[in-house]
DNA sequence: CGCGGCTTGTGAAAAACTTCACGAATGTAG
DNA sequence: CTACATTCGTGAAGTTTTTCACAAGCCGCG
């Protein structure tokens, strides 16, 4: 049923589903137009990415909104629960490990591991931090599949290694580096720097043009 | 000699003013090959993203490194400084104004506002903390150009509407909604409960492919 | 100075993605 | 039961972005 879907529609994907968490009445219904508004999006490109998957809705009706936001969490595959842990335990990563709406959605922090010898043995989000040495044996005994990797650039690359070949199936990386992992294994970064760049770009540029 | 420039051009043009940085002989020359093998990309791909703002190398040898470097932080915009303002003195917020290279990639922190008593008047990240209410004065005599954002969900709209009205020209958003404001300013948003969510999509769909 | 090995810059072709437009369902009202 | 007003699902058309491929320019060398 599904082929190669586009990231921007992945990411639209996660827009649908917030906007329908925030809704009315969960036994009512909402139109693609509807779901567009709330999208910076159109009804058309709503219909097409939710085609991807299947059909959803009912024809002049729309779609019921608590059926659309099962089937959404099925596709983004949060329609359970992922055990997370938090290598780096420094300012963006304690930023994210006590950020309460991770575990609304779905994800589980379950261990920190930081080389730090001043934080190893405190309790950080609830959490005491342990020393990256043991960090395999965690994988498999907390079973380990997501990790949010916030580390200086220069541990990246080694711990995204290792936790590959511990089994760790997904990365989240803060650092401003391109991971080399398998393939098969993937990372999402997050790069601020790039973003504020964007920025400034889209500003300079506003001026520019004729 | 600029139209429209795609998003994805100006995340990679980050992306090359970047692997430049980490350069060796800064005097040497890189060709689009080198560069493209840094960035997850094709060479074909980095001369057409630099064609759009002219022509950069010398055929038969490369780009030179430090002129491409000053060409690409041009282009980008940081080819000066920016005055940047936190509205919100939470954890993700502090995580970057604590961030040293932001001042090193052009972006000076100037001023931190927060309702919040406990912080109003207290240090963080080396400025004092203020209440918005001085918010408007403050980007007019500090000459505030962007904003970045990260206050609580039900606080952005308004923060974000009362920084457009005094006059700042970019908004970095770190708030998981849609912000209103007119098509002249530029907001870029960073959603990483939506990264998390692209992550578990790739894994899930792994499975399901045949 | 002319030749040969490289590498850029760029139209043209291909691929990817978005928008359009309309037939097919579905519910409602009379 | 029929007419009607909606709204979905989807092939086709249109647009954007990426890839291809090659002429043109540069360097060094004999
Ligand atoms: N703070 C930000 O706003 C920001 C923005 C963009 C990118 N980043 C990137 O995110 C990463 C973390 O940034 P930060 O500001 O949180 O840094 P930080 O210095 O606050 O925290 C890094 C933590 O990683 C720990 N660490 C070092 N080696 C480790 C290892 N092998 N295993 C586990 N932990 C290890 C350190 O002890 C430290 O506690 C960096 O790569 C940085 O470039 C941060
Ligand atoms: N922490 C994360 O990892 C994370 C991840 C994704 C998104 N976010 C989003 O980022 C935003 C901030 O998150 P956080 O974790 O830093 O929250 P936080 O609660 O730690 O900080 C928010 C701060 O904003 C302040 N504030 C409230 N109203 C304000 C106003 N009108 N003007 C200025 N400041 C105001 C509060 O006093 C508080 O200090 C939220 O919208 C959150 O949804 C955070």
């Amino acid at each position: 049923m599904t082929r190669k879907i586009p990231d921007s529609t992945v990411r639209r994907l996660s827009h649908y589903l917030r906007s329908l968490e925030g809704f009315q009445e969960p036994g009512g219904t909402v139109s693609s137009e509807e779901l567009a508004a709330r999208g910076q999006t159109t009804a058309a490109q709503v219909r097409k990415d939710l085609s991807h998957f299947g059909s959803f809705g009912k024809r002049g009706l729309g779609y019921r909104v608590d059926e659309l936001r099962a089937h959404l969490r099925s596709i983004l595959g949060i329609d359970r629960r992922w055990r997370v842990a938090l290598v780096g335990a420094g300012r963006i990563g304690l930023a994210l490990f006590e950020y309460p709406a991770f575990r609304a959605r779905g994800y589980d922090c379950v261990a920190i591991f930081d080389p730090d010898p001043e934080k190893v043995g405190t309790v950080r989000a609830g959490l005491v931090v342990h020393d990256p040495s043991g960090f395999e044996d965690a994988v498999r005994d907390l079973g380990i599949e997501l990790v949010i990797l916030a580390v200086p650039e220069g541990a990246a690359q080694e711990m995204a290694g290792r936790a590959v070949e511990a089994g760790v199936k997904g990365i989240l990386n803060f650092a401003p580096i391109r991971l080399n992992v398998p393939p098969l294994v993937p990372v999402e970064d997050v790069n601020l720097v790039m973003e504020l760049e964007a920025l400034s770009f889209a500003i300079t540029q506003a001026g520019h043009e004729e």
